[in-house]
RNA sequence: CGGGGUGUAGCGCAGCCUGGUUAGCGCGCCUGCUUCGGGAGCAGGAAGUCGGUGGUUCGAAUCCACUCACCCCGACCA
């Protein structure tokens, strides 16, 4: 009989997360597998949610005193290797140019032409501290020219061996923050300083919740000294490491030659951070808002934020309807949100109502507003929001309707982040021994294990053979917190005495 | 890269084991009529070199070999 399940995606959360997910990217029509092994393609839908989050990234960036550049997308191998560990951290997953050109081959089809072999490969950048450390090299030579503030939007390519839409693909797009500074202590405020911005942006703008803290030994930027991270608590109770800071010390100005002469006329190694975050913060929006109906979009992030909907039947309702609503849209584009016009989508499609409204549900549009006869002659509009149930529907007064549109996204973008950070906190235990710790990463039903676990905040020491207990039980100590708690206590793996508890869990 | 699975119309699948005339079904798409404050009904229509290459055969979506891609579980990772 045509009849709908209950929910727009299929399968729920609960059946199926992983899945789940999947049908999510596609039903909001945000990203499609491409023919390129590991790639996507980022649709206009999914496209526009980064541009929002590069938009209020860069604004940040600005006002803390940084400034864009690009830099090549190739990188001499040669410069890769300059440091060490850097090396063993990236080697694995590069993608490497080795010639630069195609013959016509011998049957046929285009292969490479043997004599056209670079002297030295070249790296499609994995990251660029190297090559952005080569030209940093150039332009610093006084402690004048420092703090030298550059930031670069770009994309980046691993060979990640299993890949997700949006969480892990082989090429994507991300900022990179590289900084130079003429002290330790500057170079570690700013790492802090951008890990301050990523929480502010992610948790403001994004309305997802996050952990601030400190990675442990393994789980560090390969080079770096010190990672900082922030981490997010997924539907599926699984951390994603959302951002992530580093204090770089020395190592990399070493590693390029980054020099410059101080007051005092010594010649001094500068002290450098870099800082990025990439299109996985779209898969940390989807997984932390999203309902059994498709997207939620938080208002600030969203790429509309009202969608107005005319119903109609004859063409003299139309006339009528239309003219209501193109003028209910002007009024709404003349209103102001979050520091810009609203952004406001009439659409007037020629598909029937039914289908247009869960089109938009399932693109997680924050308001939809319905413009029908009946409500052309009472003179207001039905009003749905989409942190509510799909048919739950409030009528308001056609004229008040623009004045009260920006509070009512903000009450959204409110109720997200609490809805998200009360979630968190549901989720979230005490575990003070071993025991408890595998009870609570234990499905009930380990045949068909179901959404299950969540943070454990837990005494561990950062040692090798405690990490290795940990993956045993597929866990990781996600980071070490900055805010919060700092009681003293004991390692729950090795008894031994441990500064803090740490967040423990399952992660992506 | 190890173990398992899947590639047939835009999407989801059947057919394959037991080769045999023009390869089906559901959704979607297009057209018409009827519907319409809700993901419609009826009728008609368009769309596929059955992942690729090679082999066996009179004949291959179907059997064999190789190969590529994707999915799930590991290992690796923003």
């Amino acid at each position: 009989m045509g009849k709908k399940s209950k929910s727009a995606i299929s399968p729920t959360r609960e059946e199926n997360y992983n899945e789940w997910y999947q049908q999510v990217v596609r039903a909001a029509d945000m990203a499609e597998n491409s023919p390129v092994r590991g790639c996507m393609v980022i649709k206009p839908w999914g496209y526009a949610i980064w541009e929002n989050i590069q938009a209020g990234l860069d604004r940040m960036f600005k006002a803390t005193g940084h400034r864009n550049a690009y830099f090549p997308l190739l990188i001499p191998k040669s410069f890769l290797e300059k440091e060490a560990d850097h090396v063993e951290g990236f080697a694995k997953e590069c993608a490497v140019v080795t010639h630069h050109r195609l013959v016509e081959g011998p049957e046929g089809g285009l292969i490479v032409d043997p004599k056209a072999e670079l002297e030295e490969p070249l790296i499609i950048r994995p990251t660029s501290e190297t090559i952005i450390g080569a030209s940093f090299a150039q332009w610093i030579s006084s402690y004048r020219d420092l703090p030298l503030l550059i930031n670069q939007w770009a994309n980046v390519m691993r060979w990640e061996l299993r890949t997700r839409l949006f969480l892990r693909t082989a090429e994507f797009l991300w900022q990179e923050g590289h900084t130079a500074h003429a002290t330790e202590a500057e170079a570690v405020e700013e790492t802090r300083r951008m890990l301050d911005i990523y929480e502010t942006f992610i948790e403001e703008h994004m309305a997802v919740p996050v952990i601030k803290g400190r990675k442990t030994e393994s789980e560090r930027f390969p080079g770096a000294v010190d990672t900082f991270t922030v981490e997010a608590m997924m539907q599926d109770r699984k951390a994603l490491q959302a951002g992530t800071s580093h204090f770089l010390g020395q190592n990399f100005a070493k590693a390029s030659g980054i020099k410059f002469q101080n007051a005092e006329e010594q010649e001094q190694y500068a002290w450098t951070t870099s800082w990025g975050v990439s299109t996985r913060l779209v898969g940390a929006l989807i997984m932390t808002h999203s309902d059994d109906d498709g997207l939620v979009c938080p208002p600030r992030i969203a790429p509309e934020h009202i969608v107005l909907l005319p119903i109609y039947r004859e063409d003299e309702q139309r006339v009528a309807v239309m003219a209501v609503a193109e003028k209910l849209a002007e009024a709404l584009r003349a209103q102001s949100y979050d520091g810009a016009p609203m952004r406001v989508i009439l659409d007037d499609r020629d598909l029937r109502g039914g289908e247009k409204n869960w089109g938009w549900i399932k693109k997680g549009v924050p308001l939809r507003v319905e413009i029908g006869p009946r409500d052309v002659e009472s003179g207001s509009v039905m009003v749905a929001r989409r942190d509510k149930g799909a048919r739950d529907k409030e009528s308001i007064s056609a004229e008040a309707f623009p004045e009260r549109a920006a509070a009512l996204l903000a009450d959204i973008q409110q109720t997200l982040f609490a809805r998200a950070k009360a979630y968190r906190k549901e989720h979230t235990k005490v575990v003070d021994s071993y025991e408890e710790l595998v009870t609570y990463f234990t499905p009930e039903n380990t045949k068909r294990p179901g959404i299950h676990g969540g943070f454990a905040m837990a005494h561990c020491c950062d040692t090798p053979d405690n990490e290795a207990k940990l993956k045993e039980l597929k866990l990781t100590v996600r980071c070490i917190p900055i805010d919060g708690d700092r009681t003293p206590g004991t390692c729950i793996l090795s008894g031994k005495p441990s500064e803090q508890r740490v967040v423990i869990a399952k992660a992506y």
